[in-house]
DNA sequence: AAACTTCTCAACCGCTTGCAT
DNA sequence: TATGCAAGCGGTTGAGAAGTT
């Protein structure tokens, strides 16, 4: 494949653009229409490659381009299509009319992406990065904290959660999106931050000294993910369930200990794979004491499968939780819903979506855009 | 007011894709 | 099938604007 050598060319200028320049181009293409590139320039009078001729006019020339700030909407499809086809500019340029694909990046390389890492999430996974989280800016209002001895006795109750950074992760993403039973700002600070604390040096731990696996029942475990995958079918993975992740972690152990069908593992590895990878779910928390209980206990063996599961899922940025608003031109992406059917219980993913309802308004800074 | 830093975004670079021959 | 070219795409750059010291 050969390149195109119009820009190697001599005496052809570069640079910005002069007013004379645009009504060239712009009087040109009206009478002329788009055509040729390579030949545009010379017929038209300008001295510049045609690749350099159809940037100018593609990105900023063209009569219906929308100039200014991007709305609120326009930012929150944005982010929603970006999770979903990633750096893929064009593709979410064609889903917003008026827009370029170059100024969404720019925009998204200036803005969105920076504001993503300052809530904590992986603007390229939108998945939460305790990694980074600054406990101190969580804890600004309060004057000072210094943990307690029954915070530091939390911690050394939860070392054995230290191999599964996954669970904890998840446990943290519930806990930062606020539970409807905690009001007080100082009283929920005082909550969070044994847990915080915890994800960290778990985190750390982990990195240490990865848990021992044999390569049998990382196998069979391979196996039963991706029977997991297929029954989620992917990519439409949003299931209604009302069961806390701890339960569904008992469940899935009572599975295994019985020595159920592959499809009944899947089933329940679908549900475990619902937590939310990147943003707040307010009707489908961990049930986190529940999860604590569990950890406590002497045989926890069955956690390093689901905390796997849990991993496989935000590795594969399913199930991400994002919205898809009817005002939204995103909707209509997955515009065929899906189905699954599992342990005699079924969820259409359109039902389910309501249940995931992405609050960006609240994670946003919404002065933004006063 | 000047110097410096940070931010924004138009434009460019180079690679890939698709089509014609 | 191989090759050449045009167009499209995503990453990067750098000049100017805006903000800060």
């Amino acid at each position: 494949m050969g390149r195109a050598p119009c820009c190697e060319k001599s005496g052809l200028k570069k640079g910005p653009w002069t007013p004379e320049e645009d009504e060239k181009l712009i009087a040109y293409i009206k009478k002329h229409g788009q055509g040729n590139w390579r030949t545009l320039p010379k017929n038209a009078g300008l001295a510049r490659c045609g690749k350099s001729c159809r940037l100018r006019w593609t990105n900023y020339l063209r009569p219906d381009i929308k100039r200014g700030r991007f709305s609120f909407e326009e930012e929150e499809t944005i982010i929603q299509l970006h999770s979903i086809l990633g750096n893929k500019w064009s593709a979410i340029a064609a889903r917003l009319p008026g827009r370029t694909d170059n100024e969404i990046k720019n925009y998204w390389n200036t803005h969105i992406r920076k504001r993503l890492l300052r809530m904590g999430i992986d603007p390229v996974t939108h998945a939460p990065r305790l990694d980074v989280l600054d406990l101190s800016a969580l804890l600004k209002p309060a004057a000072a904290y210094y943990p307690t001895q029954a915070d530091l006795d939390t911690l050394r109750a939860f070392e054995p959660l230290a191999n599964y950074p996954d669970l904890l992760r998840l446990a943290a993403s519930t806990l930062l999106a606020g539970s409807p039973a905690i009001g007080d700002q100082q009283q929920q600070q005082q909550q969070l931050l044994p847990w915080l604390l915890q994800a960290q040096m778990a985190q750390a731990a982990a990195m240490v000294a990865p848990p021992p696996q044999q390569q049998a029942e990382h196998n069979q475990f391979m196996q039963q993910q991706q029977a997991a995958v297929a029954a989620c079918q992917m990519p439409d993975l949003v299931h209604a369930s009302p069961t806390s992740v701890a339960q569904q972690l008992a469940a899935a152990a009572q599975q295994q200990q019985h020595q159920h069908q592959p499809q009944d593992m899947a089933a329940a590895a679908c549900h475990s794979m619902q937590p939310p990878t990147g943003y707040v779910v307010d009707s489908q928390q961990l049930d986190v004491p529940a999860l604590m209980q569990m950890v406590q206990q002497p045989d926890a063996s069955n956690l390093q499968q689901w905390s796997s599961t849990v991993t496989s899922s935000n590795n594969n940025n399913v199930g991400s939780g994002v919205s898809t608003p009817s005002s939204s031109p995103v909707a209509g992406l997955n515009s065929t819903a899906t189905t699954t059917t599992y342990g005699g219980a079924s969820a259409s993913s359109s039902d389910a979506a309501a249940l995931f309802n992405l609050q960006l308004s609240d994670l946003l800074d919404v002065s933004d855009y006063m």
